[in-house]
DNA sequence: GGCGGAACCGTTATATTATAACATAACATT
DNA sequence: AATGTTATGTTATAATATAACGGTTCCGCC
C-alpha cells in the first residue's frame, strides 16, 4: 500500500515484530512482561499474545533479549554479544530495575560443580534478587517503610 | 515394612493441609506444579488452589519446599536445614528429575560480586538446565533422538 | 465463661501468563 | 508458476496464580 518504510529503529535481520519488540524494550529498559509490552504496541497494529510471544522466542534465542524466570519478563540484552549465559542478574524487590553483570567466571564453575555430580549443563541463568543501590540507601537512611522511588 | 513407624513424614508445627502437600512432594521426589498436587490431593478433601498456594507459601517460607522459577513447579527439600538459598539446583530438561546440590560458596560469591556493583542481595537460587547422568548417557549412546526414559 | 485476636480454612471468582491450532501472506529458490 | 520455508494474524484455550469473602478453631486473657 502506502510506501511506510520505517528504516532507522529496527535492527537488521529481523522482522517487522521482531524489531518493535527489540526497539521497545530497548527503550524502556527495564524489564516488561509479554502483556505490557502487548499493550504498548497495540498502536503499531499487534493484537495477540502469540505475536508478542513469537517475536520474544526469537530474540532470546539470538540473545538479544533475556528471560527473567522469576518475574515473568523480558528485558533488552545490555551486554553486547556475550557467550551463551554468562550473565548474571541483579534485580530490585523495590523499584523493579533489572541489570545484568558480567558473571566472573561462576556460571562455568557451577557447570563444572553440576558435572562433578554427573550432570551435564546445557543452560541456566543466575537472578539475585535484593536492593539496588538507591533503593538500599533510601530503606537504610529514612526509615523501615516502604515507598516508591521518588522522580 | 509396614509396622508403626511413620517418622519420616510430617514435620511438627505444620497444620494439615501443608502436612498433606509436604509429604505429597517428599514421596514423590520430583518437582509438581501447584495444581498437579492439587489434583492429587482431591481424594484427600483439597479443592482449591488457593489452598495449595498457601500451604506451599508456608513450607517455603520455613524451607522445607522450594519454588523451581524455571518450572513453575515445587519440590521437597533435600538438604536438611541449610542457610538460606545455598543451595544449586540442577534440572534435566529430558526427564524432568531435580537434584539440589551444595553450592560450594558460589551464592556468596556472586551476593559479593553484586555488591560490588552496588547491589544489596537478599535471595535468589540458581537453576540450571541439562541433561542428567542417565538421559545424558542415553541421548549420547543410543542416538541422537529423543525418548522417553524407559519403564 | 465470654471476648478479642490470630491463623487457618473453604469457596468463588478472577487475574495473569503462555500455547495450541489453523489459515493466510510474503518471499526466495527452483 | 510450483514449491518450501518462514512469518503473520486470529481465535480459542490452557496453565499458573491471586483476590476477596466469611466462617471456624484455637488460645490467651480478663
Amino acid at each position: 500500500m502506502a510506501g511506510s518504510e520505517p528504516p532507522p529503529p529496527l535492527s537488521p535481520a529481523l522482522t517487522r515484530n521482531q524489531g518493535l519488540v527489540l526497539d521497545l524494550l530497548r527503550t524502556v529498559g527495564e524489564p516488561l512482561g509479554a502483556y505490557a509490552i502487548l499493550d504498548r504496541l497495540r498502536s503499531q497494529g499487534l493484537r495477540a499474545p502469540a505475536q508478542v510471544y513469537r517475536a520474544l522466542d526469537r530474540l532470546a534465542a539470538l540473545g538479544l533479549v533475556h528471560r527473567l524466570e522469576t518475574r515473568n519478563a523480558f528485558v533488552a540484552c545490555t551486554r553486547g554479544a556475550h557467550p551463551p549465559q554468562v550473565t548474571v542478574f541483579v534485580l530490585c524487590d523495590r523499584c523493579g530495575a533489572a541489570r545484568e553483570l558480567a558473571d566472573d567466571g561462576h556460571t562455568a564453575a557451577l557447570a563444572a560443580l553440576a558435572r562433578r555430580a554427573g550432570f551435564q549443563v546445557l543452560g541456566g541463568r543466575i537472578e539475585l534478587r535484593g536492593l539496588c543501590g538507591r533503593c538500599g540507601r533510601m530503606a537504610a537512611s529514612e526509615s523501615p517503610d516502604d515507598e516508591d522511588p521518588g522522580p
